[in-house]
DNA sequence: TCAACGTTTCAAGGATTATTGAAATATGGA
DNA sequence: TCCATATTTCAATAATCCTTGAAACGTTGA
């Protein structure tokens, strides 16, 4: 991920619809959610939610498919792992401080863990 | 950290400056980097510079200290671990697709990554 | 084909955030 | 004390972002 991706990510993540909108979508995995169904967990009008699931499309955080009349809004995991990593590559550099608190939260899908650390 | 630092955190670093700013933090480590010096090195107007590392601060992502007639600032490696633990903390519960590229990153700082896993 | 549903688009307005330059503050040395 | 340095604060303007409601779009079933 480039600096750019970045910014246009953090933005994404930088508004409280949003921000909730991502959580929803990562806790609802690879079903995901229609628009209306978020525009009403959200408690915001349709054309609002709308205009807010463009923005997190446009970061690449989330991606849409329609099924039927419904339009499907899915969390892009690849993409918040970039956006993850991003994040923890220049304190690696000579800064474990940061890591450390970080591997720990990895630590907890261990299989993953213990694989990438042989 | 709860959603209300974390907006704010993402906000901070969802603006070009900024996030220059906290990158060069990191890499310049616990010395830090006198404000007209971030300046220079951004190639921005020291009051522009002081408006920027000021809601820096207010994230909590840089912390501020004067030094004789300098103000030397320094990222705040808690928090930004803080941070990333923020957004890896979802995805772990569920998926830990998004966990394992954080993981392998983790894994540069060896060290410590070994101490937390104990 | 028509009506209903789910969603998006658009334009207008309001709100927040960024930039600028001038003035103010704090510090240290002559 | 006075001046130079390093930085911040302030007010004004510019730019960006968010919200709203009305209208448009695509899809499905009658």
């Amino acid at each position: 991920m480039d600096q750019r991706q970045a910014l246009i990510a953090f933005g994404a993540l930088s508004q409280e619809t949003r921000l909730h909108i991502v959580r929803m979508l990562v806790v609802s995995g690879l079903d995901g959610m229609a628009a209306g169904s978020i525009a009403e967990k959200a408690e915001v009008s349709p054309s609002n939610i709308s205009f807010h699931l463009k923005e997190l499309e446009r970061s690449g955080l989330i991606t849409q498919q329609r099924e039927s009349r419904s339009i499907i809004y899915t969390a892009n995991y690849e993409a918040l792992g970039r956006l993850i990593r991003f994040l923890m590559e220049d304190c690696c550099g000579g800064n474990p401080e940061i890591c450390a608190p970080a591997a720990a939260v990895a630590a907890c899908c261990a299989p993953a863990t213990k694989e990438e650390l042989q």
